[in-house]
DNA sequence: TGTACATCAGTGAACGCGCGTTCACTGATGTAC
DNA sequence: TGTACATCAGTGAACGCGCGTTCACTGATGTAC
């Protein structure tokens, strides 16, 4: 079983990573021990500092790995509509679903990850990797607005962007806080309607003039 | 030192539960040792299970301490304002403060333990502290919508009020795990921006007709 | 009110445990010839 | 291509440490008379 060939190191070490950001997105950053993750990708923990520095270093990885993939299906799904609106309609859909709430392995990084990364010190690496992956999200929500749309600019749809990231993170991180109860439907549902229709106050309030 | 009145040894409860607050605001359900509980406190370790019968329980005591200080917090901001408009936008400027940001020390309990209560079992007791905790100031915040704006009924402002609340806690989450950043105050200030206003897309977009 | 004694809140040493990390060892892999 | 040997990925025992929790002990508090 020692020394296995060069193909299967790297092999290893990707099985490693993807291990922990399955495990992590489900329990947080300091959720899992290195044993656990070692044990789930079929080795023992010994070997995992010829991998990683420190558990500390493959949680940036994971956390990393993490957005990345996050982005790569926002960007599909972008991608396989042809108008933004529907586009950012189906990232909606996609991110507030019932079944993505008790998918407990598939979070969003950033529902997974905040109040961690917000309880560790400003110098830590996690920021940047999180603060990077969080832009990367952003950036690609913001390709679903219509520029047309949003004369006043950009800064406009970044901030109209802010919005409603804002509120999908706080929409699902309440609906995973309350179970699978009908409260926490409720809360999907009306981030959804809110959402997808663009408009809090639909019939006859103060904002709609 | 051994033996204290009993007036003391409540004051003594008091102290460490509130002790808790504090620090697990700041850290995170699971970020505390006992040990330093009690020695913030101004106590030593081995006296704790007088107190409280686990660890667990004294979370559990402490989560329901802090919501119900948020409560009251919030129903004092609310009951300060004799237009419910007001009073919500006091609630808004209050809960998306950069100061409340830096203040680790004063965060909203869903902010801070909604991951940890979305980590633990469904059996386990946190999960209904939170709920009804979570409950009552989804009642604090509902009690600032004027029924006569919402012809469809109660129902309407609830999906207002969850809406809205999701956006803040969202806002929140993002806000603390981007410290002190540009796109930090970006997110706060867009939240606030679009809250107080009721409108998120201002001008010539497709919800308000 | 004063005395004698039972109670019990807080102390600090000790426990078992799981953690992150280290390291001597193993033996298949990769390389030099 | 075949052989001899250095390399080094993975193993598993071991480490020191902090954790949650327990417990014998102490001595002021609270109570019975």
């Amino acid at each position: 079983m020692p020394r296995v060939s060069r193909k299967q190191t790297e092999l290893n070490r990707i099985e490693i990573t993807q291990t922990a950001v399955r495990l992590l997105l489900a329990r947080g950053l300091n959720g899992v021990s290195v044993n656990e993750v070692m044990k789930e990708a079929g080795l023992t923990h010994g070997g995992f500092y010829g991998h990683f520095e420190s558990k500390e270093a493959l949680a940036n990885a994971a956390c990393g790995q993490a957005f990345e993939q996050s982005s790569v299906t926002w960007r599909e799904i972008i991608a396989r509509h042809r108008k933004k609106k529907n586009a950012r309609k189906a990232i909606v859909d996609h991110y507030l679903a019932r079944a993505k709430r008790d998918d407990v392995d598939d979070t969003c990084p950033v529902v997974a990850f905040s109040a961690d990364v917000a309880h560790e010190q400003e110098s830590s690496e996690i920021h940047s990797v999180f603060t990077k992956g969080l832009q990367s999200l952003l950036d690609a929500y913001m390709s679903t607005f219509e520029s047309a749309d949003f004369p006043e600019g950009q800064s406009a749809i970044k901030q109209a962007a802010l919005v409603e990231y804002s509120l999908m993170v706080g929409a699902m991180t309440l609906a995973r806080a309350t179970g699978k109860t009908a409260l926490s439907d409720e809360i999907l549902k009306s981030a959804r309607a809110f959402l997808n229709a663009g408009s809090l106050h639909e019939a006859g309030s103060q904002d709609c003039s």
